[in-house]
DNA sequence: GGTTCGATCCTCT
DNA sequence: GAGGATCGAACCT
């Protein structure tokens, strides 16, 4: 049965709205044969150029150029010389704003994860956006990827309620040096999961 | 339980 | 040339 992608619409909102609305969705990953995928259990807002966590806060560069365009392509970035991080990009043109995923809870293709992780634990496996990048093999061959039609990065709801009572609003991680922004409540996440990266 | 620190390289100054 | 939207190991208490 063909999945049905969450749609541009989906993601051409106010970033928050649509940060609440991805926990409980589905992130999935093919490549080649494998379907690797897991809910989204937690997420963090970059939001606009007086952001100053945002990449965005020192304005338009190559890099963040998909920042600023339409909603619902992937920002891939890589970071500390190891990791990649994944965002989906929010809101409208010539605004930038992404949601960065943070957390999932495994669903499909374990088994593929394990053995990206080198890990077994199924904690271990996607609790932080460095972690569930190399367990889903997300890099920047995906960078700028259009996940309302890729084949191979895209979300979708598979019917998984969740409601305002379950989600918790806090600061975000590794921030700190961003001034008055660190202390903005736009970290969400699933307050009853096991897979948070942290409490 | 907690904190510190090294790995390692792209991006921007 | 500096620093980072991280992770895991090592070393504290």
């Amino acid at each position: 049965m063909k999945e049905k992608k969450l749609p541009r619409s989906f993601f051409a909102r106010d970033t928050h709205v649509v940060a609440r609305a991805m926990l409980g969705k589905v992130l999935v990953r093919r490549c080649g044969r494998a379907r690797i995928s897991g809910r989204i259990t937690e997420v963090e807002s970059y939001v606009g150029a007086d952001d100053v966590a945002s990449h965005a806060a020192r304005g338009r560069t190559p890099r963040t150029e998909i920042m600023f365009g339409p909603a619902g392509y992937a920002y891939i970035y890589f970071i500390y010389g190891m990791y990649y991080c994944c965002n989906i990009t929010t809101a409208r043109r010539e605004f930038p704003a992404a949601i960065l995923i943070r957390s999932l809870e495994p669903l499909t293709g374990i088994l593929h994860m394990q053995r990206a992780r080198q890990r077994d634990a199924l904690r271990d496996l996607t609790t932080g956006p460095g972690k569930l990048t190399q367990a889903l093999g997300i890099t920047t061959t995906l960078n700028h990827e259009d996940i309302t039609r890729s084949t191979q990065l895209y979300l979708v709801d598979d019917g998984y309620r969740v409601t305002p009572r379950d989600i918790i609003a806090t600061t975000r991680i590794g921030v700190a040096y961003a001034g008055e922004s660190a202390a903005l409540p736009w970290r969400y996440y699933l307050k009853d999961s096991a897979y948070v990266s942290r409490r």
